[in-house]
DNA sequence: TAGTGGTCTAGACCACAAG
DNA sequence: TTGTGGTCTAGACCACTAC
């Protein structure tokens, strides 16, 4: 309800701003250690996916806001735009900014299958059917900057959601970059164990495909021979820039798609 | 070069930055209508491709660079920023701002498979198979955002790279959206041709699947039957948040993959 | 003409990492 | 302690849209 302009123009301005700045007091924390632009997009979110914000409505403009929250207008601005980068809101200069249509979409879906399936409630299991160490051959050690024949860690791991196979997940990593838990890995992401370790994810580049499945995926996926399987080839760098994980992965695609948001 | 950190750190502070001030004139012209964030984003992008900027390497600090520059450091951090959202530069408080390895992944290839194709020199061709307008079923309706029964277009596209077959675009639109021309459809992208009848597209969802083609999508595509097709769901806004555009496309897996840069 | 978002400035204080 | 990026402010001028 916060920011969102009145579809009755016949209301004075004055007293809308008025009514919404009671409200605003509760609305952002400047104490809080939370940014002011994050407390503001998610409370713009929660509008906006509440419904509280309708497809098609216009928000203040970034001044009014900013006046209305006793923020300055860069602090609005980056807010909205972190909603402009999700996709809940467009904007054009001269009009104003307006709530896209269609279902709140709810997390990436394109990085952590585990965080995924955990937002979606789906009692994500895993099974870890492989862990080696091994000389990187030359595609590895060409993706992952290491010397050929240096230690390579190879994982292979089984995903399943509510009991039921869903994808193969294959990863490469360089010896040095940390020691895994083959415990934690049963119950957390790849991505969140190497966090633990000190290793954080913060870039990655990969490919979507498909194709046939082989012989040992259909029998591991519990499928009929032949079927097709959607294929994710990923690199993923940490904060330094420094390649840390390559990863091969099928997914069944009768049970899973990769959905996302783009914004031009 | 320019706000390359010098490797060699017995060289005074101060002659590297003479020396790099010296070159800054070229380097960003406050008289562009072209914004100095982005001209700014550019160089940068430029030093990072030509491999000025070595993977690992460390940018000077941003308050270096906006002194170097003549500008302020609010839009030295906008132009990183903007590399940081591609995947090419990583940054850690206390630590400075690093190149991620690795090669230099060209465009996008997620919204326009039409200009990926311009872009990677690969000569697209599109035929037109099908143009009709008809009245929206329940589904359409229900994307579209539309009364159902009222007239959409069906665009059925094939879409070649160097005269092979690559994928089949099967679009529908509101009538109301815009009058397309047929001809412009042959030698533009779909989103193209929308701007030029000042339509917009501002965002996009989509998912990406997987399954067995149909017989009409094997011949079409040249394909033996029962052969894989990455599939491609996508609803598209324009600059207002109305959906314009629902899309459902089917990719040959063997000469195409969607390749994306994810960020945390 | 009035109002909107887009860009830019010149400061400030802070949390964090490293020496 | 020093330097880094992260956040925030309080202005300013502009291009564009709608009336």
């Amino acid at each position: 309800m916060v920011a969102a302009r009145s579809d009755s123009p016949q209301r004075p301005l004055l007293s809308r701003l008025d009514r919404r700045y009671a409200v605003a007091g509760s609305l952002i924390d400047k104490n809080s250690t939370v940014p002011l632009y994050l407390q503001l997009a998610e409370e713009l979110q929660d509008a906006i996916q509440s419904g509280s914000l309708a497809p098609g409505g216009r928000l203040d403009s970034e001044l009014d806001i900013a006046t209305d929250l006793g923020v300055s207008r860069p602090t609005v601005r980056r807010a909205i735009q972190e909603l402009v980068d999700r996709g809940l809101l467009v904007r054009r200069r001269g009009v104003g900014t307006q709530v896209v249509a269609g279902p709140a979409e709810t997390g990436s879906r394109l990085l952590s299958l585990y965080d995924d399936l955990s937002r979606d409630r789906k009692r994500p299991g895993t099974q870890v059917l492989s862990s080696t160490t091994l000389p990187a051959t030359a595609d590895m050690a060409h993706r992952l900057r290491v010397q050929p024949g240096s230690p390579v860690v190879r994982l292979y791991r089984l995903r399943s959601a509510d009991g039921v196979p869903l994808a193969l997940l294959e990863n490469f990593l360089p010896a040095t970059v940390a020691e895994l838990s083959l415990t934690a890995l049963r119950s957390a992401s790849l991505y969140a164990v190497l966090r633990g370790s000190g290793v954080t994810v913060k870039v990655a580049r990969q490919k979507i495909g498909a194709r046939v499945a082989t012989d040992e995926e259909s029998r591991l996926l519990g499928r009929p021979p032949a079927e097709t399987v959607l294929t994710v080839d990923r690199l993923a760098f940490d904060d330094s820039g420094r390649p840390v994980e390559w990863g091969r992965h099928t997914y069944r695609p009768d049970r899973y798609d990769i959905a996302m948001t783009l914004t031009v």
